[in-house]
DNA sequence: ATGGCGGATGTAAACGTTATCATTCAGGGT
DNA sequence: ACCCTGAATGATAACGTTTACATCCGCCAT
C-alpha cells in the first residue's frame, strides 16, 4: 500500500545540495540558463543530475496559472480517421512542448459535457473538439473560456470560435460533378447525421453537383460501420439497378461494402461505392474505395498554431484544408 | 493576445460570496459534504453555480502530491488493436477519476525516453507502456518510479513491474496445432522484431505447436502492413505451393495479403493466412482473415485496477488476458 | 452551575514553482 | 576614495488547494 520509493526531488533538494538559491535552479531549468555564471550553472546541473531532478509540472502550473494540456475530444474513437486527426496534433502541440489528453464523447452529449468539465477542472489550455455537439454547457463553455477549437464539425450558430477543416460542400459538389462526369446511373447518398453540420454539407454539395440528375434514394446513417451496413441491407434488398453510392465517410462505406459482399455483388462492376476521409487503412484493406481524400497530417499544425499563438483575429476564423478525389480503380 | 476570459473563480471567490470558510467550499467539494449543515451546504453550492466554480484540478494535485493523469504510450498509433487498448484504458479509468493521457512513442527509443520524462514531469499517477523498449532512461525511471505498468510487451529482465497481455507462447501453440489439424503443408512464419519479448514468444509457440513438421521459411518482419507487405513479396515471388502462413501480428497479415492480392492470388485457396489480435476492422475488412482473438476491452479493467488500487502483491505480477482462436473462412 | 462532549466551522500552513524586488559585488571612471 | 553601473544571486510572496488544529457553541450529565 505505501509507497516504495521516496518522493520526488524539488527546487529546494537540488538548491541544499549545490549550494544556491531556488530561484536560482528555477533560473536553470526556466530557459533563463544564459543568465547564470558558468560555474553555478554547472553546480546546478550535476545537483540536478545527481538527484534526477526534473520541474514539477504542477507547482510550475500553478504559479504560472496555465497548465500545459490540452484536451483532444473525437466523437468516435473507432473511426481511425478521428485518431489520425489526433496523432497528428499531438505531434505538432509538441513543438509548444504541450501534451495532449484524449478522450472519447462517443457521440454521446452528457459524456461531452462531462469531458468539457473534466477540461476545465485541468485548466486545460485549449480544447479541441471533433465533431462538437450543441449542448447548453458547450455554449457556457464557449463563453467563458477562449480557446475552443471546433475540428471538422463547425461551431453551432452563436459561438465564435476557429473551425479547421475542409470545405465540405466543395467536397460533395466535386463528387457530384465526378458521378456526372462519369456517366453514372442511379444515384444514391448515405449521408451522416444532419445535426451535424458537415454532413448536411457534404449531401447539398453532392445534390449540385449531380445538378439535375435527382437521386433515386437518400439515406441518412450514423457515422458507423453498422450504419452503412444497415443502409445496405435495405438499399440492396430489392436491387435491380447499378447504384453509385455517395456515403458521408469511410465507415459507411464500409459497411455499404459488406452488405455488398453477403449479397455477393461485385465492386465496381455491380456497385460503385464513394467515400469520405481516406482513412489510412484504404490503400491495403479497401482498395476499390475511392474516396475524398483530406490528409489527417494537414490537421495537426494547422491546430497547433491555433493553440500555440492564439490570436484575436483568428477568435471567429476558418481555417480550410484541402481535399482531393481519391480514385481507386481495382479491387 | 491578451485574453478575453476573466480568471477563473478560486474557492476564495466562492467563500466570499457565500459568507463561509475557503476550507468549508473545500469540504463540500471534496466529497465531505456530509459533515457540514444543511444551510451552509446549500450556499455554498448556489454560491459555486452562480460563479460557475469547479476546483482546479493543478491547485488539488499540488496540495495531495498526486495528479489524476495516467500516461499511456503506444508504440504504434497506427495499429488500431493498441489503440483501442488505450480506449479501454481510458474508459476503465475513468471510474477512479482519472484522466489519461496517450502518447505515441512510435517504436523510437529516444521518442520514448522524451516521452517518460514528460510523464514524469507531470507527475504522472501511473505509466502504461504497451510495447515497452528497454533503454536506461526506462531502468532509471521504474527504480524510481513504482507504478510503471507494461502492456503487451513484458518488463525487460531485472525490472519488477505489472504485465498485462496474454499468454503468447500459449497463443502460437494453439495456431500450430491448428495448422497440423487442418493439415496444412507448407506452414510459414512471419514473425514480428525478436527484441520484443512477445514476437518470439509468439514464433517458438507456433514452431512447438507444429512439432515435427518444421516451417518452410522464417520471416522477422515489423509489426507493420510495410513490413508484412515487403516479406510477402519476397515469399510470393518465386511461389510453387500453397503456403500457410503465420503472421506476427494483424497488421504483418494485412501486408502479406496486399501482396498475395496484387499477385492475383486468392484468400484462402492459393494461400492461408492466419494473423494475431484481431482488429476491430477485421469483421469489415478483412473477413478472409482468421486470426488469434484478443479482446481489446478486457485490458482496460485489469490496467485501470492495477492502477487505482495498486498493491504490495501486485509489485511483480502477471495478468494474463484469455484469448481465443478465430476462424473466418469466407472471402 | 460546572464540566465535558461533539458537531460545525474558521485559521493557517503547507504543496513546488516562478516573478518581483532587493541585495551583493566587482570593476571602471572620476 | 568615491560613486555609478550592471551582472549575479538571494529572499519572498504569490498561485489554489486541503487538512491538522483550534475555536465556538449548544446540549446533556453531573
Amino acid at each position: 500500500m505505501s509507497s516504495l520509493v521516496s518522493k520526488p526531488p524539488t527546487v529546494h533538494d537540488v538548491a541544499r545540495l549545490s549550494g544556491v538559491s531556488t530561484a536560482t535552479v528555477s533560473r536553470y531549468f526556466g530557459g533563463k540558463a544564459d543568465a547564470l555564471a558558468p560555474k553555478t550553472l554547472e553546480s546546478v546541473r550535476k545537483a540536478a543530475e545527481a538527484l534526477g531532478y526534473t520541474p514539477s509540472e504542477v507547482g510550475r502550473s500553478l504559479r504560472l496559472a496555465r497548465s500545459r494540456v490540452v484536451m483532444m475530444m473525437v466523437p468516435d474513437a473507432t473511426n481511425t480517421f478521428t485518431i489520425d486527426v489526433a496523432a497528428s496534433a499531438e505531434q505538432a502541440l509538441k513543438r509548444f512542448e504541450l501534451s495532449m489528453v484524449l478522450a472519447n464523447s462517443a457521440e454521446d452529449p452528457d459524456q461531452q459535457d462531462r469531458l468539457l468539465m473534466d477540461a476545465y477542472g485541468l485548466r486545460a489550455r485549449a480544447i479541441i473538439l471533433q465533431g462538437a455537439i450543441d449542448t447548453p454547457q458547450l455554449r457556457s463553455m464557449a463563453a467563458r473560456h477562449d480557446n475552443i477549437i471546433f475540428v471538422n464539425r463547425r461551431p453551432p450558430p452563436g459561438i465564435v470560435a476557429p473551425y479547421v477543416g475542409i470545405d465540405n460542400y466543395a467536397a460533395g459538389l466535386a463528387v457530384g460533378r465526378y458521378f456526372i462526369e462519369q456517366g453514372y446511373e442511379n444515384c444514391v447518398a448515405i449521408s451522416g447525421p444532419h445535426y451535424y453540420s458537415g454532413s448536411s454539407e457534404r449531401l447539398e454539395g453532392f445534390l449540385a453537383g449531380l445538378g439535375k440528375k435527382k437521386p433515386l434514394f437518400k439515406f441518412e446513417s450514423q457515422f458507423t460501420m453498422e450504419g452503412g451496413y444497415q443502409c445496405g441491407k435495405k438499399l440492396l434488398a430489392g436491387r435491380q439497378r447499378r447504384y453509385a453510392v455517395f456515403c458521408g465517410n469511410d465507415m459507411i462505406a464500409y459497411g455499404l461494402h459488406r452488405a455488398a459482399m453477403e449479397r455477393g455483388l461485385d465492386v465496381p462492376e455491380d456497385l460503385i461505392i464513394f467515400g469520405f476521409d481516406d482513412n489510412r487503412m484504404n490503400d491495403w484493406l479497401a482498395p476499390w474505395l475511392s474516396t475524398v481524400q483530406v490528409s489527417a497530417t494537414d490537421f495537426g499544425p494547422a491546430i497547433a498554431n491555433l493553440v500555440g499563438s492564439p490570436s484575436l483575429e483568428n477568435r471567429g476564423a476558418s481555417f480550410i484544408l484541402p481535399f482531393r478525389l481519391k480514385v481507386r480503380t481495382s479491387g
